[in-house]
RNA sequence: UGGGGUAUCGCCAAGCGGUAAGGCAACGGGUUUUGAUCUCGUCAUGCGGAGGUUCGAAUCCUCCUACCCCAGCCA
């Protein structure tokens, strides 16, 4: 992978859990087993995403492996939906997970004989309590609770009730089966926790095979340790958990000994991560589902144009500790920055369009139409597609059947087809009219890295950025890299040009700017010590494509929109969102595939839409913009 | 409040008794056909606070303070 050399140079943070499998190891621990197990009740964020990196590069990392597993323990927050778009998550994030995908579903009828094993031991009761008076029983912090008066109720008269609440005997929320630990124990976990609860509802793995469902708490430990799991590790809030954790492992007949381990969730400003807000965006309209290019998911990121990469590499840029801090959302525009540096190919597109006219085309620019009644058969060479042998045909078609009346028959000559000619139309001139209306420049697709070129048209009629031009020549050389008149300003890839004039509407709006180019300065510098005042971005008017760019910009406008309890919805940006209709972009890339990242020059990263880009309605959105230090 | 956690630069974070790494951000300089990239440089006598132990403390001890989590038949 490319992020090789990144890792031996660049200092790993610390991480905790890596200290405590290296110990393992020493101890003979011969293979680490992770999971990732999320509840499929919601699509997985950015907060997951660090959790899936963790899991499975821990696996990586060790030679181990990592599964995949979906904690389905409570059927009516559950959907196939997010189950599909969880496998889908993680596999664009690049990860794969050991054999087949797991459910906690799959193990209920194991959980069912440990509950009974539980009950026969005394360790565990039916408790006939309504939650309202279990709450009560259950005590304060400071004030232990009190024994439920079903506590010492016989092992046969609980196994006799839990097969009945099985067979569906008892309405929900009359009965559940407890654990029997310590009413008065200060971790409230420990206060004869319930491991079974009635749910009459169908479930999206085992239909209505089930009625009771089995709590977090009597599952997650014992999926563990079924799956051979040696490091389950969680976020911080189940910590009060572990205690309860180790209480199954031990009073069960497991296979194996997991060790659960906590570490900080993720926060970043200015956005959200709470399951419960994200879906309130969605369900309340406030975003276009969840995989709007806003939202903090997985979905959402991939749509914005974030690579699994750059995701992956912010994701292992974190400590794995526990502290609960607030990552800074510029730490992780960085690597999504670094990454489309180094891999979007360049582009160029005109946001604001501004008509251009060279006023000194016709005279100056290098032709590579060819006019095919006199081109030479090394002339032919030059077209796409057509090599010496072809050219000959041409030549030969020509001398014996006369001039060509049009351009299309071409494809008369044997192995010209459709497609050859639809790709060289706009290199060849029309019959009897001069061949010069485009020059074809050719632009590296990227300025440090070898990734070849592209072909840019270079016509007499162009758009710049209404922002590139003004009509204030007083404006300060060094402040202004702008077109002004007067002055010269670099054509990127192309020509040095002077502005000479330009022409208002009726409204005084300037709708066209005349400008002529200098000679021989593609790849040269002008002669005569001219110095152009910057460098622009353009687009061929008559050859380049009209496409729709959508601007994203971050959801919520303060740094902390989920603090306290207030509506964080007040926060929320009015402008995160707004398409651009008339935007202008090279010929070419009406062609990119979804979900090709470029980088539109002076402008940012965008990427071609997962969904909506076709190459007859060509829709862009804006990933991030460039670093921008210019001050004024 | 009882229990469980955490406090080192604006943010993330190393450090594990020997005299405060690194990254992001910020700010300066250089290169540049992207105001990008790249590059060079600046940025904690200070480690939540107060005492103490020690030749020496961010690291050990004592007390204090602040913040986060738990008190669902959610995960």
């Amino acid at each position: 992978m490319s992020n090789n050399d990144a890792s031996n140079t660049v200092k790993q943070p610390t991480n905790f859990i890596h200290q405590v499998i290296e110990q393992d190891q020493q101890q003979g621990l011969e293979k680490v087993v992770t999971r990732f197990p999320p509840e499929p009740n919601g699509y997985l964020h950015i907060g997951h995403a660090k959790s899936i990196c963790l899991n499975f590069g821990t696996a990586e990392k060790y030679n181990g492996e990592c599964n995949l597993r979906f904690d389905d323990t409570n059927p009516g927050k559950e959907d196939q939906e997010y189950v599909d778009a969880i496998m889908d998550d993680v596999r664009w994030l690049g990860f794969n997970w050991a054999g087949n995908v797991r459910y906690a579903s799959d193990y209920f009828d194991t959980f069912y004989a440990w509950a009974q094993h539980l009950i026969k031991e005394g360790k565990a009761y039916v408790c006939d309590l309504s939650p309202e008076q279990a709450s009560e029983y259950r005590g304060w912090a400071t004030e232990p609770g009190k024994n439920s008066p079903f506590r010492e109720r016989s092992a046969e008269e609980s196994l006799d009730l839990l097969e009945r609440m099985k067979n569906g005997e008892f309405d929900e929320g009359s009965r559940v089966l407890r654990a029997k630990i310590d009413m008065a124990s200060p971790n409230m976990n420990l206060r004869d926790p319930i491991l079974y609860r009635i749910r009459k509802q169908s479930h999206h793995q085992t239909g209505d095979k089930w009625c009771i469902y089995p709590s977090y708490d009597f599952a997650h430990g014992q999926e563990d340790a079924i799956e051979g799991v040696t490091h389950s590790i969680c976020t911080l809030e189940f910590a009060d958990h572990r205690p309860l954790y180790e209480w199954f492992i031990e009073n069960l007949p497991v296979p194996t000994v997991p060790r659960q381990y906590e570490f900080g969730r993720l926060n970043i400003n200015y956005t959200v991560t709470s399951k419960r807000k994200l879906k309130q965006l969605v369900d309340e309209g406030h975003v276009n589902g969840w995989d709007d290019p806003r939202m903090p998911t997985i979905q959402g990121m991939r749509r914005r144009g974030y690579s699994p990469q750059a995701v992956r590499n912010f994701c292992d840029s974190l400590a794995v500790a526990k502290t609960d801090g607030t990552v800074d959302m510029a730490q992780f525009e960085f690597f999504i920055r670094e990454d489309l540096n180094d891999n979007a190919a360049r582009a160029m597109c005109v946001m604001n369009p501004l008509k251009l006219i060279i006023t000194n085309f016709v005279e100056n620019i290098k032709s590579i139409q060819i006019d095919i009644n006199t081109a030479s058969q090394l002339e032919f060479c030059k077209l796409v597609g057509i090599g010496k042998l072809l050219a000959e045909k041409i030549v030969k078609y020509r001398n014996e059947n006369g001039s060509f009346k049009n351009v299309t028959d071409l494809v008369r000559v044997n192995g010209i087809g459709e497609k050859t000619l639809d790709k060289n139309l706009r290199f060849i001139a029309p019959i009897n009219s001069p061949p010069n209306s485009i020059e074809m420049l050719s632009a590296p697709l990227h300025p440090q890295k070898e990734m070849g070129t592209r072909e840019l048209p270079f016509t007499r009629e162009l758009y710049i950025d209404r922002a590139d031009f003004s009509e204030d020549s007083t404006l300060s050389r060094k402040k202004f890299k702008l077109l002004v008149l007067g002055d010269y300003m670099r054509l990127r890839n192309a020509y040095v040009i002077k502005a000479e004039d330009f022409v208002k509407d009726d409204a005084g709006e300037i709708v066209e700017v005349h400008a002529s180019l200098l000679p021989g300065t593609v790849g040269e510098n002008p002669e005569g010590g001219i110095k152009p005042r910057g460098v622009m971005h353009w687009v061929s008017a008559t050859e380049g494509k009209q496409a729709k760019v959508r601007v994203y910009d971050r959801l919520f406008n303060v740094e902390s929109p989920d603090k306290g309890d207030g509506d964080f919805l007040a926060n929320i940006n009015p402008d995160s969102f707004s398409e651009i209709d008339n935007c202008w972009v090279e010929p070419g890339l009406v062609d990119a595939a979804p979900e090709t990242a470029f980088q539109f020059e002076r402008e940012g990263y965008f990427v071609a839409d997962r969904y909506e880009h076709s190459p007859e309605t060509p829709v862009f959105n804006k990933t991030i913009g460039l670093r921008d230090t210019w001050k004024k």
